[in-house]
DNA sequence: TCCGGGTTTTCCATTCAATGGAATCGAGTA
DNA sequence: TACTCGATTCCATTGAATGGAAAACCCGGA
């Protein structure tokens, strides 16, 4: 290629983005490259996903792994730190919610034998903050820091009947809620606005479909205000345990849990390494 | 040069910190700002932490807010975003660890009713993985994402001993690694190591105090290459179940850990939202 | 309602950290 | 050995980031 023939006007060396960009949100794209599916990611990944510029892809993700931001294996691949999970542990409301309600979810898992997970609203979906497999398990997996989605879970649902109208209304404006593909008629704005306040006078959702083999059943978790922060989500297949029998002992796990964060929010037991 | 008679020479507006440092480093102070014992903090006091003037803490605090990698709650106090750990949550080796070991230390809190711990370590210190309460658990609490020293835990002392003779040398040479204050003694160098060869030996760590009202034991998880990954770690009453009811427990249980481990380390299981 | 203080945000002239194309490096591979 | 492809380093260029100061904001008290 000769020089003279070039439709690239001033020829700069280092020219910034286009619309140039904050540092910071750059940083954020590349870790949101990494989700569920790919855990790993090698550099040029990275930098496809981001969209940015390999040379800047590997200098910000040093900068990354420096902080401890990103680990990166001996064979070069990228992943999440430790670091950013030590300071994501400090998160609300994981920390309150978690360390009063897990105990209440040993509890549940261990008479019923099946799925239990702790549920947070995040924007329009949820995210898992823990969870207990049965040993009767049914092959589903939400993991820990996952996404669920509001309307096609028990779960779910409760959260979004908690969300207030604003937020039901939203969702069904812009009418694409996940909704399981193959499931045959996804539920109009009136079913959806029907099955919300059916959970809200009921105070727990039940969620059963005939394609599906499970019932989840899911229930809210209020702080001391009477705030729902939360829902206790149970997943269980539906020719075992009746749903009358799992109604009554999730409402239980329900109160209590409102009790123990109530509880919990006041005091904090302070750590005492020293007597380990 | 100056038109006037003034000490400060060159008068400059946007003067850049001295030796100029990296935004991302900044940022990092930022979040790194927040601890166990201060979740929540004001602008103030995030600019005072991490050392930055007020107008660059307030501009960068705001980046991270939009970037749901800090939260804000009404009253303007910064805390750690749900995003953040959504992401973290990715950071092996959580993922694989939780997911293969979570079963396990759910049946030993059951048969057990003590403080169940998974710990792996990172660096001169070990990181709670996961942790299960004991109904008749003693008030002792790190909680999950909390820093567990090495040494003064039997957990951390598998880890310690599985670090490598480097890592043992470093720890004792710098000879600060973190011990009860009160407990008289801090242990020679000779003495840790005679401890650390003793954990080699039996492949289990017991640690047992005058000063102690508990006994805490700890074992070895280990990789498909035999590779420690991270320990279980329990903590019983001295008066108690005798630890020699405890250690085969243990061992037994480290050993499906193994094996849960290995076996998850293939294939994974896809997560399918849609059977609800 | 208006005021005094403490905190937070915005403004903006200044400048250096960040930028990305090209060259270089390096581990595979034929 | 020569070739390929991904990652790193170099470096001239520049606009994103900077921080002091001023403005806006938020309260509790008068």
């Amino acid at each position: 290629m000769d020089e003279s023939a070039d439709t690239t006007p001033p020829r700069a060396r280092g020219r910034r983005p286009p619309q140039g960009e904050a540092v910071l949100r750059r940083a954020a794209r590349i870790l949101e490259a990494f989700d569920d599916d790919d855990r790993h990611l090698s550099l040029g990944q990275i930098s496809a996903r981001a969209g940015l510029p390999m040379s800047t892809a590997s200098r910000l993700a040093s900068q990354l792994v420096a902080l401890g931001m990103l680990d990166r294996d001996p064979s070069g691949t990228f992943g999440v730190g430790l670091r950013l999970w030590e300071l994501a542990s400090l998160a609300e409301p994981t920390v309150s919610l978690r360390g009063a309600v897990a105990p209440l979810l040993d509890d549940l898992v261990a008479v019923t034998r099946q799925h239990v997970q702790l549920v947070v609203r995040d924007g329009d979906e949820a995210v898992v903050l823990d969870r207990r497999d049965g040993q009767e398990a049914l092959p589903v997996h939400y993991h820990v820091g996952g996404h669920v989605p509001l309307v096609p879970t028990a779960a779910g649902l409760v959260l979004l009947a908690a969300g207030g109208s604003t937020l039901l209304e939203t969702l069904i404006e812009q009418g694409d809620y996940r909704w399981p593909t193959f499931e045959s008629p996804r539920p109009s704005g009136a079913e959806l606005r029907e099955q919300v306040a059916q959970v809200r006078r009921a105070d727990i959702a039940v969620l059963r479909r005939p394609t599906s083999p499970v019932v989840s059943v899911g229930v809210p978790v209020r702080d001391r205000h009477g705030r729902v922060v939360a829902a206790i989500g149970m997943i269980v297949p539906a020719d075992g345990l009746p749903v009358s029998r799992i109604e009554p002992l999730l409402r239980a796990t329900a109160r209590a849990a409102d009790r123990a964060l109530a509880a919990g929010e006041g005091a904090r037991a302070q750590p005492d390494w020293s007597r380990w």
